[in-house]
DNA sequence: AAGTGGTCTAGACCACTAT
DNA sequence: TAGTGGTCTAGACCACTTC
């Protein structure tokens, strides 16, 4: 006997919201013992990658999704809440369930970003230097998971700030998923390149990894930062992955003026 | 009308653990439209912090909780899973809810942390070089909010792995509820201070802020870390703050060999 | 066997947003 | 007014831990 053999059948549902509508899925069979909210929050997810609900467009509503699914408005509720908290769905009173997408006013990477010795807040401006398809070196091969004649997109940037560069950033993006990323118009201005990675390239970052350390500063780098080659810098490196869980991204990004910061845990 | 008068009188609990007992706390007065859960959860913070229930302790069960408080088991286990979610309770199938103690195998701050530049994890011995009660200097006193003549306690140490100094740190700690800490027999080598914070001094540290920077060693630091002075650092300090909101530790920690690293957010 | 937390349901009522 | 998510309750049953 399953876990969902009730006194109450779980099929009499009455809330049914359009007479003669029938359910769009069914969760795990009854031998599956997996806790039902789980599935439920599996199945949305699932639905959030392949598209169904688009970043930005809303989900149908509690009652609705219980009926589909076959389960209680609780447990659609507790689904919810986890996707919620992994930064993913966004619930919004009398209104509806949103797929968060990226944008730059609502990033899903507050908590560790870079800010001026200071403490204020960095606000740049993106300016692409080049943009090539190249051969993987082993450090992108490493960070991205690829084999050994695999192919990158890299992007070489900048980022200013009234005019003047602070950070001088190296991104390689696997070439097949991203190559329409390469000739983009408008992207080379465009500081919030996740937005385009989703909106271009179906991609959606979903976490990333920051690896800080100190690093000297190349020609390239001094010539860009205006500072002397040789001059110690910040290096963070970061690794983004997708909802899948693939990486998708591996950024170098150096500054000699600024600082990194975790928000307050 | 409260949002809490209902068809059914929330008095009516007739799980009464203990005959004769009586509910020992009671929410906000019916005017109060605070959502319940809400103040359940800082009822729970508020005994935490005032050591009702220590650090390693157990709370009482979720019907005994519900009983005294007069809600029902939902609304307790929605404040305690938020208290879990901040990383204070920590609740066990079968056994109970524990306020979480701080140690060495189960720190709150596994989101940021030292690794080697192969990514191997840093596995440190604490020395302390040195500790001393001082006048508190401008960082300290910005750090730690506190006002022109404080002072405070200030931790020199160094963080080794097989016998080789790694980190060179300096800890700063208002002289007041951490005076105890001066003489503290056995610290000169503990690796997880935090768990001495709270058992000595009855501080636990619940959130912490890093900022990331580079820094040239002083001679003290090319001393303890064997390299030359001037040589580029990677700076870490840390704002640590108590459950109160009230910041108990400036941190500095110093590094030539190691990174810093998020968790795969 | 008793007690604990974990899952799931059903339904009431409230508060916010749209129209 | 209708529809949405937010809060709160009550109770069934399950799974784990302890005795």
């Amino acid at each position: 006997m399953s876990n969902r053999m009730r006194s109450v059948a779980p099929q009499a549902h009455l809330a049914a919201p359009s007479p003669g509508e029938t359910p769009t899925a069914r969760l795990a069979a009854p031998l599956a013992s997996r806790p039902l909210y789980l599935q439920a929050r599996d199945l949305l997810l699932r639905r959030i990658v392949d598209g169904t609900w688009k970043p930005g467009g809303y989900l149908p509503s509690e009652p609705q999704l219980a009926f589909d699914l076959g389960v209680s408005i609780g447990t659609i509720r507790k689904a919810m809440e986890d996707l919620v908290g992994q930064g993913l769905l966004e619930r919004q009173h009398g209104r509806g369930t949103q797929v968060v997408p990226h944008s730059s006013d609502r990033s899903r990477f507050r908590f560790l970003r870079f800010v001026h010795g200071d403490g204020r807040p960095f606000r740049p401006v993106a300016h692409v230097l080049a943009a090539a398809t190249a051969r993987a070196d082993a450090q992108d091969r490493a960070a991205l998971g690829l084999g050994a004649g695999a192919k990158v997109l890299v992007l070489l940037r900048t980022r200013s700030e009234d005019g003047v560069p602070l950070i001088y950033e190296r991104i390689a993006l696997p070439a097949d998923p991203f190559a329409a990323l390469k000739a983009e118009p408008g992207a080379e201005m465009l500081e919030e390149i996740y937005v385009l990675y989703q909106a271009r390239c179906g991609q959606t970052v979903a976490r990333a990894r920051d690896t800080i350390a100190t690093d000297r500063a190349s020609s390239a780098m001094a010539g860009a930062l205006c500072c002397p080659p040789g001059a110690p810098l910040l290096l963070v490196r970061r690794v983004a992955v997708a909802l899948t869980g693939d990486p998708i991204e591996y950024r170098q990004s150096w500054t000699a003026a600024l600082e990194y910061r975790s928000d307050l845990d």
